[in-house]
DNA sequence: CAAATCCGCTAAACCTTCTC
DNA sequence: GAGAAGGTTTAGCGGATTTG
């Protein structure tokens, strides 16, 4: 059932949509999302793709569209290896352990409007998801300050009292880097009394 | 340098198609 | 249908490569 020529250009296309979607995704994470079996077998297929990537080594191979793939998924945003790929990378581990959900949106703009422009509250979710009236927002939390996660924090507090979620209160998911900004993050997300889940790297054995 | 990962090679499993 | 042919997937071994 699968194993045409046509169902492994199948599994190509629902690859590199991935990449389209998640930006950068590591060996390991392609082998779960698209269920590649082992580890030398995920290495196989990605390999006979090499023409639509672009590879990062280090430790796990990273990889993401070069412009032939691009041009196959009508791909307009061109990625580059600098910078922070590991905050791509960390919030993909939440994307996987949710059940990668239809309604995944990376990075959206929530906006309060307020009585007078300064009421007016907005926020860069790292994404969200949604099951009915349910809304999951996910933020990453890589090499950012304290200070400028309290001050998230605290508008999105203002954003849940003001219902910009809706009727349902919405849950927050982190991840972070260590234990110890685990419980920072946990501590101040209860005292906005907001519904939070803080994870750590290692708890995807990352 | 050691540890992890990649990848070439090979053999087995499996699917589809063809042929009788 | 059963069985052979032809193609792909899968997994394991081991050497090459990469990274810290």
């Amino acid at each position: 059932m699968h194993h045409s020529k046509l169902q492994r250009k199948k599994r190509e296309e629902a690859i590199l949509l991935s990449l389209k979607k998640l930006d950068f995704l590591t060996r390991g994470q392609i082998q779960s999302i698209h269920k590649l079996k082992s580890d030398r077998n995920a290495q196989r297929v990605l390999k006979q793709m090499e023409e639509y990537l672009n590879v990062i080594r280090s430790g796990e191979n990273i990889y993401y569209l070069n412009a032939a793939g691009r041009s196959l998924v009508n791909c307009d945003k061109v990625r580059k290896s600098t910078g922070n790929v590991q905050h791509y990378i960390m919030r993909n581990y939440l994307y996987i352990a949710y059940s990668c959900p239809q309604s995944w949106d990376n990075e959206i703009r929530i906006t309060s409007e307020g009585k007078s422009k300064k009421d007016t509250v907005t926020c860069v979710a790292d994404a969200v998801f949604k099951r009915g009236d349910f809304y999951t927002v996910i933020e990453v939390d890589n090499t950012q300050t304290m200070k400028k996660n309290q001050v998230k924090i605290q508008k999105y507090r203002t954003l849940k009292d003001r219902f910009t979620f809706g009727p349902v209160a919405p849950k927050f998911i982190w991840i972070t880097t260590t234990e110890n900004r685990r419980k920072e993050l946990i501590k101040l997300n209860e005292d906005k009394g907001l519904v939070a889940e803080v994870f750590t790297l290692t708890d995807f054995n990352a």
